[in-house]
DNA sequence: AGCCTGCCCTGCGAGC
DNA sequence: TGCTCGCAGGGCAGGC
């Protein structure tokens, strides 16, 4: 799954399920995602409260209340499910029928109630990962990783001395998460639409001046997206299993070939850093 | 140092 | 109908 909308959806999905619960039972239905889950996940996961579910650019974290964060991260096509006590002949159907199963928690919720959360991911794309206390800005995932694009910490200024110097298209800058987090391939193309940047512009040649109308750009993409849920394409669905509408939105992102919504000609598509790109080559410059 | 390519893995739709 | 191919929203190792 996916970008910062996406990702900032199933949170919110999850709190209710997560955020004060205590986790009474981890199951997982196979050793490994991408990677192995750590060592003893079950146990140390067991027994803990979340205090608070939060998100780093693509990344879930519960902070745990025995110290350890434990960190999510969705991949491609990595989805959480949050089914009520009440479904449980639905669950277990979901868990016979589903061969994609990989990780199964059973929490009890802060007012009493209890819930069963599965994450299942068939590309494996995702993984989960426990990172002590204190350590999350130093860790192997956070490390170097750059601001927020909805906080204050992303601005233009910020922005233009990321992009100084680099070589790389815009497009791939942006993709980059030590750039600005949370940027994935549709919003990437989406924000250089709008902001009428060519996604084949030398990061180096973004300077301040279009900085200032980019960040404001990205920052209202993303915004719109999370009201809309994100987008759902092909795997993606929010925890209750509601899809995202922002595609509907999509001013070139998948449109190759279609009229660009600003000046009729053809929205084009090439290939940067292996990943398609959708633009306008008239309106983008 | 920083960039690019290839790869991880499975599923799906398009095209034959 | 059934096969193959290309492609998919991410991140990392390796090579240059």
């Amino acid at each position: 799954m996916p970008e910062l909308p996406e990702v900032e959806t199933v949170r919110r999905g999850l709190v209710p399920a997560f955020e004060g619960a205590l986790i009474e039972k981890v199951t997982l239905f196979r050793p490994d995602l991408r990677f192995p889950f750590p060592n003893e996940f079950p146990a140390r996961l067991e027994g803990q409260r979340v205090d608070r579910l939060a998100r780093r650019g693509k990344y879930i974290i519960a902070d745990l209340t025995g110290g350890e964060h434990l960190i999510m991260h969705l991949g491609m096509s990595g989805r959480f499910t949050v089914l009520g006590q009440g479904t449980p002949g639905h669950y277990a159907h979901q868990v016979a029928g589903d061969q994609h199963v990989h990780a199964h928690f059973q929490t009890h919720t802060a007012d009493g109630g209890r819930a069963d959360v599965h994450y299942a991911d068939p590309r494996r794309f995702g993984f989960m990962d426990l990172v002590p206390q204190g350590a999350l800005e130093t860790c192997r995932h956070f490390a170097g990783m750059g601001p927020e694009p909805l906080s204050d910490d992303f601005h233009p200024e910020g922005l233009a001395e990321a992009l100084r110097g680099k070589r790389s298209p815009i497009k791939s800058a942006l993709l980059d998460q030590k750039v600005v987090a949370g940027l994935g391939n549709i919003y990437v193309c989406e924000a250089l639409f709008r902001a009428r940047i060519s996604p084949r512009r030398l990061a180096a040649n973004v300077g301040l001046k279009r900085c200032r109308t980019l960040v404001p750009i990205i920052k209202a993409v993303l915004m719109e997206a999370v009201v809309a849920g994100g987008s759902s394409l092909r795997d993606y669905a929010a925890a209750d299993g509601s899809m995202g509408m922002f595609q509907h939105h999509f001013d070139v992102y998948g449109r190759e070939g279609e009229p660009c919504m600003a000046c009729g000609g053809p929205v084009s598509r090439l290939v940067q850093s292996g990943r398609s790109t959708f633009f306008c080559g008239h309106c983008q410059r």
